[in-house]
RNA sequence: GAGUCUGUAGCUCAGCUGGAUAGAGCAACGGCCUUCUAAGCCGUGGGUCGGGGGUUCGAAUCCCUUCAGGCUCGCCA
């Protein structure tokens, strides 16, 4: 189906081309006056001074053309040019069965399908994930489903941090404290134990100890440096420990992941790159990219419109070594060879945005991706705590984000149990459910580019703009679905009728902006708007729900649409949920 | 120092490709459960949109300037 929007822009258009006016004046917005009309259009004011009219003729003479159309119950010229607009009931509940009637609620996906290769999380190996990475995982995984949702090709990678200082940080570490390990054996020429010798917990109390010893200790740290050497190079007792590295810690990262409903379609990481160095540094150095400066290989990036210079792009260190942005390039290789994507997002802490600013521009001036690609840095801002500082543990550490989770599911299943009767396992269950929606919603309902506040008070409050509140209202849905089907049974022609009330109309608006949503806030790349959305949808549920009798009402026709009308309004917000990353219990 | 982002109600945030009285939620106060889930609904109070200039018929929105804060600025990721 066609947009909603588009068709009553259409209609404006034809309007103002009939008038003998620019169709591109005829740009129609939603009211910012409810009180006075339902969609307006200001072109007329925009015309007036081409034309070298008054606004308000002109709107008079595109209001006059717009009689008769079927799409308007009333258009009307106001001072000083403004033309109002009312949606005709009919227009409006023809709309509404279509979108019942449609797949994917009547949302026509893009012409351009894209390949777009979505690049978040950001988990480093042998590390707990923590509050940190919260924002890239949810953030990037409402953007994947957002991009598939609207017809792309998304493809999600986490990019592991598999390949650093930290891996020779956990061997040095592990030969202090094991030395006896087959790894660490001199002329050891046996096959290595297949079990790993240690577990995620212990893994995990490893790395933060070496990364600690590092700091103070020099001669620890430049054997860290060595041992990350050899591994890079292929030492065969480090491959092996970095295997058995690998794979403890991937089915614990997997595990945590699943647990927040974020899914990778790769799971690739820095290592992965590693192949495509080599050809990829040679070929910047063919082309005179890239140059010597300070004993480091360097590429230049700067560009005319700057409004500063910027920093060249280090590939190679002055001691041999390629570091972050050498691998991040050659991740791009790799993805061109297996997906050639025309797009790439990047959802990472917005501190790195010059970072991924060089990078673009080396890749696109080496041409390793098309000068022309589109490239998205999706900078999100910094977690806060309620001091408006980074955020920490009341004991000033860094919070889990298992310890987070657990808390929330821990304070819903609270407020479930205040005043609900249902079985343990059920309010567990629904507790979970309600939790993570609370935790995705706060952090999605924010533009992601900016910091804010994390204020576990205030996201376990569950009142007003929250997750929970959208649940509830869907909840609300079910239960009268319930009711209606024990009364009057299943398969109901469901017809939507022309709203009569205004709480009807208005939910009618709402649902009818549903496809103009979903496409801008991917284009935007702003899962934002889809929280607005779906706010405002609620509101306008939860409205209408209170003005009108459903099952009580006696004719027929009527409530089998009013069924209908909930129904759609409910799928609706079941999709819009998806998107975003979290489900709805069948009841709260 | 340079660059960049932010500054909107007591608090947390929308709105920012210019439009008609600047919107929500929380907090405060007052109503609504014999009737489809009160995690809800309705209402009241609360803002010179950091300050100052400018462009415009019209500015929270665009430009300049200024103040305050965050972040970044070649061999960490």
């Amino acid at each position: 189906m066609e947009k909603f929007l588009d068709t009553i822009t259409a209609e404006m258009k034809r309007a103002f081309a009939a008038c003998g006016y620019e169709e591109e004046l005829a740009k129609v917005t939603l009211s910012n006056r409810p009180d006075l009309c339902e969609y307006q259009c200001n072109g007329a004011m925009a015309a007036a001074k081409k034309y070298k009219k008054k606004p308000i003729d002109i709107a008079n003479e595109v209001v006059k053309e717009l009689q008769g159309s079927g799409l308007f119950s009333e258009a009307s010229a106001v001072m000083p040019g403004f033309i109002n607009l009312k949606i005709a009931e009919a227009f409006l509940s023809y709309y509404m069965n279509g979108m019942k009637n449609s797949e994917k609620l009547g949302l026509e996906e893009v012409r351009d399908k894209r390949t777009v290769i979505v690049d978040y999380g950001g988990a480093n190996v042998a590390k707990p994930l923590h509050v940190g990475h919260l924002r890239a995982a949810v953030i990037g995984e409402a953007i994947k489903r957002m991009g598939r949702f609207v017809g792309h090709r998304v493809i999600g990678d986490v990019h592991l941090g598999d390949w650093g200082l930290q891996m020779g940080l956990i061997i040095e570490e592990l030969k202090d404290r094991e030395p006896a390990l087959p790894y660490f054996r001199e002329g050891y020429a046996g096959a290595y134990p297949p079990e790993a010798p240690f577990t995620i917990a212990e893994l995990e109390e490893i790395y933060p100890a070496a990364s600690a010893k590092a700091k103070t200790d020099d001669a620890f740290k430049e054997r860290a440096q060595e041992a990350t050497f050899k591994l890079q190079n292929g030492y065969a007792p480090y491959r092996a420990l970095w295997e058995h590295i690998m794979r403890v810690s991937l089915a614990d990262l997997k595990k945590n992941y699943a647990n927040l409903q974020v899914e990778f379609d790769l799971w690739k990481g820095e290592s992965d790159a590693q192949p495509y160095i080599p050809d990829m540094v040679q070929s910047l150095i063919d082309k005179g990219l890239a140059y010597e400066s300070q004993g480091a290989l360097v590429v230049d990036i700067a560009e005319d419109t700057d409004s500063k210079e910027l920093p060249p792009c280090i590939i190679r260190k002055s001691d041999g070594a390629s570091l972050y942005a050498t691998s991040d390039l050659a991740t791009i290789v790799e993805r061109e060879k297996d997906f050639k994507p025309d797009h790439y997002i990047y959802v990472v802490d917005k501190r790195q945005e010059l970072h991924f600013t060089q990078v673009f521009r080396v890749a696109k001036k080496a041409g390793i991706t098309a000068a022309d690609r589109r490239m998205d840095f999706v900078g999100f801002g910094t977690m806060n705590g309620k001091d408006g500082k980074p955020f920490k543990t009341r004991e000033g550490g860094v919070m889990r984000l298992e310890s987070l989770i657990a808390e929330i599911s821990e304070a819903a299943y609270g407020r479930i149990m205040e005043n609900r009767t249902v079985s343990e396992e059920e309010a567990k269950e629904t507790a979970k459910l309600v939790g993570l929606a609370a935790l995705k919603y706060g952090d999605l309902s924010n533009q992601a580019t900016k910091d804010y506040v994390f204020d576990i008070e205030r996201f376990i409050s569950f009142e007003g703009n929250t997750g929970p509140y959208i649940l509830y209202t869907i909840a609300r849905i079910n239960s009268i679905l319930k009711k209606y089907s024990e009364s009057f049974g299943e398969a109901a022609v469901t017809e939507i009728q022309a709203p009569v009330s205004e709480p009807e109309k208005t939910l009618m608006l709402s649902l009818a902006r549903f496809s103009e949503v979903m496409h801008t806030s991917f284009e935007e790349l702003a899962p934002h708007k889809i929280c607005a959305y779906i706010y405002e949808l609620s509101n306008a549920l939860n409205h209408f729900y209170h003005e009108t009798k459903i099952l009580a009402q006696e004719d027929e026709g009527k409530r089998n649409g009013y069924i209908g009308l909930i129904t759609l309004t409910r799928e609706c917000l079941l999709t819009c949920i998806d998107l975003l990353g979290f489900e709805a219990p069948e009841r709260m």
